[in-house]
DNA sequence: TTGAAAGCGCTAACAG
DNA sequence: CTGTTAGCGCTTTCAA
């Protein structure tokens, strides 16, 4: 005896028609009452509800949305390293507001790669998302003039795109930088070593700008505190540190133009017993841990998430609307142990 | 001159059949060169090819893949909370292996609410996930049974399911405290305070089992170094060791059972300017920079989601397999500056 | 209030 | 090699 007559195969998912045949209604009885249409005289409702729990039934919300053309209740994140935790802290303000509009959250790293950028972008719209958080390589973002105009909107993260309109979230790299930098001058500082990373990247260069204003606004000559590029990651930005110490005529005061930059010449400064008057773009959780006292440039990286997110979910619901830029304020903040102080 | 005749609406999406008018050719056709079937006439690809690019086409995969059965390459991960660098080692991991087999990753964090992991399960199930990889709230999971016998998998992340059985990839708490606790009592101490969160954690019970298992086989009475509870995360770690500090026969070493707890103990310890031995499970990225040397148990975070990945896609390749459990190896390190060791 | 028919955008199965 | 027909699981439309 087998089940093939009433029910369907051991493996198979039921459908709303095998709901409607164990209920004995019509499929679009079935339909009315996972959509908890009122108008279902209740006693059929009651057996269309028995059926499918007796079935286990659940909603193919693929199917679904598919005939009614409805959202997909979808957004697409794309971030360039989920691992770190500024990208990662983005990535859950995004998703604590999707949350509040029920919607799911696809989360992918670029990697820094652009191609690979392009790749998940093209990928999110194959699977109809509602909309893009992007946080761009710098490179060119223009295939996505068609999909902005099609109805998929993008919001960009940290960066503004290039070769597409699209509304932006960014710091305020320019001023957080600048006030850091008079803070040192004020202080009387007028050698101030600058460690950035590349200058293909918006945000070094946009900090950069912000110190040469300051620099320029006292008088100091910006060309003599030249930035020291370093190559990658790990310990360059201590060879940095320690190419600066070692010339004639070295700075008293160092600026680093991110964390990582900053925990490089923290080490190298360890290494030598030397202290100088620290300074950096970034704060981060366990900045008051740092062996070294340290001016940083502060900002609320959740709100960077949480605008975008909120941005995205507007643009959704009032479409064509002109791109707007939200900038995230900055401030100084006194880091490094007390322990290391005294 | 409206572009009716020849065109889609202006908002709406180019389907196949589009494309199929505009290059002249049947629907099939077209669907045959975007799933790049060989047995095409160049020439007629080509055409619908051009006629692709000219209409700015984009496969719909949600309707592709209802029409073929295909799995929908999107795993669901459900974790805690994605703002807390463990699980977001742990969602880079998983998405780094998911990236290999061209799937995305819908993330969601149930922030410790039963309820809403259960809702999420559901949410995804219903968006016809291809598995599922869990961090539990450790409550009960059995509405999973029927998903997992669907063919949907699920694997689970840390603490292992209750109410279903699926593979499991958990630490090896148990060891790695009971080598720890073995440490501090080769060095001479007898009593070791042991701080930890809520027993109904599973990796706290473990830890503290483990803990046990140590004290006992060295002949120590476990009870005399009874776990203080801690309620919340903040200060109330401290306050458990101001308590056990300053009661009669204070301990001489400390077991945090957690990097949380670790840090309210480090800064009730500094507020004391008192040294005691500390040990404590979790490594993290800033323990070099503690002010204070710690014995911590290590291991490989990102081992969590990679191999619950790639266990979750052996699964999707050969389903019905018997559920396994992996056990991740832990290690011992000695953290805190060497500033603070001077 | 209920149901039959059509169709979302695509692929499977089969015919030409 | 190409096209036609059916149909995935659901919703929409419209008639009963």
């Amino acid at each position: 005896m087998t089940d093939q007559a009433d029910g369907p195969a051991p493996g198979r998912r039921p459908t709303m028609i095998d709901v409607a045949r164990v209920a004995g209604v019509s499929l679009k009885t079935v339909s009315r009452v996972a959509n908890e249409v009122p108008t279902v005289r209740a006693d059929l409702a009651e057996r269309v509800r028995a059926a499918m729990s007796e079935l286990g039934f659940q909603r193919n919300n693929v199917a679904a949305n598919l005939r009614s053309g409805r959202a997909t209740a979808t957004i697409g994140l794309i971030i360039l390293d989920l691992a770190n935790p500024f990208y990662s802290t983005i990535a859950a303000a995004a998703a604590a507001v999707a949350e509040r509009f029920d919607t799911q959250l696809i989360t992918a790293s670029s990697g820094w790669d652009p191609a690979r950028e392009r790749e998940l972008v093209l990928d999110l719209c194959e699977r109809r998302v509602d909309g893009l958080i992007i946080v761009p390589t710098g490179e060119d973002q223009s295939y996505l003039s068609t999909e902005i105009g099609r109805g998929t909107p993008a919001v960009f993260i940290d960066s503004p795109p290039s070769g597409c309109r699209a509304d932006t979230v960014v710091l305020d790299n320019r001023t957080g930088t600048r006030d850091l930098i008079r803070r040192l001058l004020a202080e009387g500082h007028r050698h101030i070593g600058m460690i950035t990373d590349t200058l293909n990247d918006f945000t070094m260069r946009e900090r950069l700008a912000g110190a040469r204003e300051a620099l320029e606004e006292a008088g100091v000559d910006a060309g003599r505190h030249a930035a020291r590029l370093y190559s990658d990651h790990p310990r360059s930005a201590g060879d940095s540190v320690g190419a600066m110490l070692d010339a004639p005529d070295p700075p008293t005061a160092l600026f680093c133009g991110n964390n990582r930059i900053l925990l490089g010449a923290v080490e190298e400064l360890a290494r030598r017993r030397t202290r100088l008057r620290l300074a950096a773009f970034d704060d981060f959780e366990f900045a008051p841990l740092l062996p070294h006292p340290v001016t940083v440039v502060g900002y609320d990286t959740r709100a960077l998430g949480r605008l975008a997110a909120e941005m995205l979910f507007r643009r959704l619901n009032a479409p064509g609307a002109e791109p707007s830029n939200y900038v995230i304020p900055t401030y100084l903040v006194d880091r490094g142990t007390e322990l290391a102080r005294e």
